[in-house]
DNA sequence: AGCACATCTTGATCTGTATCAACTCCACAG
DNA sequence: CTGTGGAGTTGATACAGATCAAGATGTGCT
């Protein structure tokens, strides 16, 4: 199969998320060094699998474009979620201590994904401080987010969830440079309830709650966020009170 | 205050633990240069803190003797508890991305813990790729602990949750060198219901019912476990059926 | 366009666990 | 030894969200 060159041949150092991915903190040299490892695939499609659960261990990905729904297979079959990846995420690095892919990951939409082979990023690395440095960096990023995960699921209530779960969403699109307020979302209110640990019944009903209560809205994979304080005071996160006086001036 | 040399003393390559913590994989001399950055810290008393939500990032700290129960503070006031830490394990590179610690380790009983600088870890890292390894092996293991912790909360029931919780706990004893039927377990009702979403209450009738059943008793912070198998069981994660037949003889 | 299947919605009911409340047990200080 | 406060237990009740069921809407394929 032909496909056009100009889709996989941008260099990271043109790559417009560079400021989230590997290239952060590396000298343009150093840039020119990582782009000579990586390894631009040809997109996947909806459904298609990057890697799954019991494959050896091999490279870790960089989102280009589109994204990944990452889930674990439990022995009674169904399957939870862990988390969803969205361009200039890193995935794949949690197989790293045991040598095999302890998750399966699906892309949710077309899409494109950069291959660090795993081999060549240590050695790199261990030449550049500031991309193991990076590296350390991102896995310390994955495990507060999945403590964020974690807490999410043992103390919020599901309308709760869902609010801080799209409040989420929307900061991520923010630092992607999107608007926070309108970004397409095209995952199944399936994936949405295994991942908050809640049934797609109860996810269906909140959501028609809080479009009457004009809050925000999903439907066909478009979400718009009408009230962003409302939305912050639901998931509990408003810019609320003292916090910050009790550092400064007031009081 | 003049405290015994010997407590603090022991060296990596005497340590008991070295087979769980960074010095795996490396070899005599690396262990050697490992050991030069460490600092042994005299004993945390019960209740003392390590480091606090906020403080700077200076260190990752090794679990020697004793335990810390790791929590973060909601803006709603309570906590939730992210992890329990006992010998071997590492703790500390959760801040490593933000560089301000996000969470607050408390010692469960006396401890001891190894402090490793953490700009002396890293450099020593970039020259020893070996004990690089091992670092991102380390912080893999602990992402994919909280994703079993987020599948623990999202998916099972009461009872589940605190079999899987003494079954983890009881394997880490095992490979610790310990009894995996019988171990002392210095932690509250209540921290051990926060960390699996559950109330004292609710956790306090489901031990009652165990103990009944002869699955296992936690009293006087000491666990037995009289049942293994059906513990396995209530644990949802039994060696049933064929799920190694697919894959050999049978069928 | 039209069919078929998957996903989503909405409603009725059920249930596991939280919540509230009272009591017991224990550790520890004096 | 006794008083005090925190932790654990036990029971009664409430409720959020699961489950079951049926219909509506969408989406992909021929």
């Amino acid at each position: 199969m032909i496909t056009p060159i100009s889709l996989f041949n941008a260099s990271c150092t043109e790559c417009g998320l560079k400021k989230l991915c590997f290239p952060l903190g590396l000298d343009k040299a150093e840039v020119l060094r990582l782009d000579a490892i990586v390894k631009r695939k040809s997109p996947l499609q909806k459904g298609e699998a990057l890697f799954r659960t019991g494959q050896a261990f091999q490279a870790v990905y960089a989102v280009r474009a589109g994204g990944f729904k990452v889930s674990t297979v439990s022995a009674s079959g169904e399957d939870q979620i862990a988390g969803f990846y969205l361009p200039g995420d890193i995935l794949g690095a949690d197989a790293l201590s045991s040598g095999l892919h302890v998750s399966t990951a699906v892309a949710i939409d077309t899409t494109t994904v950069c291959e660090v082979p795993f081999h060549d990023l240590e050695r790199l690395a261990s030449q550049v401080p500031s991309l193991n440095h990076q590296l350390l960096s991102l896995m310390s990023k994955e495990l507060t987010d999945e403590r964020m995960h974690a807490e999410l699921l043992s103390r919020k209530s599901a309308e709760e969830r869902l609010a801080l779960f799209v409040l989420w969403l929307s900061r991520r699109q923010e630092r992607r440079g999107f608007s926070a307020r309108a970004f397409r979302l095209g995952l199944l209110h399936r994936d949405v309830a295994l991942y908050l640990g809640l049934t797609p019944e109860t996810v269906s009903r909140i959501l028609a709650r809080l479009a009457e209560e004009r809050v925000f809205s999903w439907r066909n994979k478009q979400v718009d966020i009408m009230d962003m304080s409302a939305l912050e005071v639901l998931a509990g996160e408003a810019q609320n009170d003292n916090d910050d006086c009790q550092r400064s001036q007031c009081g």
